[in-house]
DNA sequence: CATGGGATTGACT
DNA sequence: GTCAATCCCATGC
């Protein structure tokens, strides 16, 4: 895979979250191509670079193409692409994928649901999913997704031109209004509720 | 130093 | 539908 370069990212965040969704992420021989993104900025409160420089918010205002990993309710690594300049907070959260590489190693990191192998639209249906079905750890903050560990490579053919749908962003208190959250329209692995 | 709040998930009523 | 798990870090004293 020849990875999305660094410009890619140095653009409006809601341009990139738009144009990520059909791309590829790779990480430990695991593949799968994004379904579902959400945008956040500085300038809005939901945003985790909304309370200004701090030890945490240093990598969202730092290089764009850069990973910004986290941990959310003390459980789950959330995943998320640095954009926009240097200096700007502004970041995309990778929300779910359609897996398409490693599924037995995804289905092993993701472990059974009530005694149940997992389907393959469950292996990385939610942004906290989606890393464990990865092995996406906090350690990968601050790293490059060009040049890895996690990398994201552009749309394959199939999925030229998708047909999106928008909608208002999942689990926040903060500016629910904004309508900043995208999805591959009628694709089984988004995460619930559906747009 | 103590406290409180999550960009979630899965189990349970 | 409700709810707890669990930890990082921002904030306030």
């Amino acid at each position: 895979m020849r990875p999305l370069p660094r410009s890619f990212y140095d653009r409006p965040v809601l341009d990139v979250a738009r144009e990520l969704i059909g791309c590829v992420v790779e990480h430990e021989h695991c593949a799968g191509v994004i379904v579902e993104t959400e945008a956040y900025h500085e300038s809005e409160p939901a945003c985790h670079a909304f309370v200004g420089l701090t030890p945490r918010t240093k990598v969202i205002f730092g290089e764009p193409g850069v990973a910004y990993v986290y941990r959310s309710y003390g459980i789950h690594a959330l995943l998320n692409a640095v954009c926009e300049s240097a200096g700007v907070g502004a970041a995309v959260l990778i929300r779910a994928l359609a897996p398409l590489e490693g599924l037995e190693l995804m289905r092993e990191r993701r472990g059974a649901l009530g005694g149940r192998e997992l389907r393959d639209a469950e292996l990385c249906s939610g942004p906290g999913k989606l890393t464990q079905a990865l092995g996406v750890e906090l350690g990968e903050n601050g790293t490059s997704l060009s040049r890895g560990p996690v990398r994201i490579g552009p749309r394959e053919r199939a999925w030229r031109d998708p047909s999106i749908a928008v909608g208002t962003r999942i689990g926040i208190t903060k500016a629910p209004e904004l309508q900043w959250r995208f999805a591959a329209a009628g694709d089984p692995n988004v995460s619930r509720p559906r747009i």
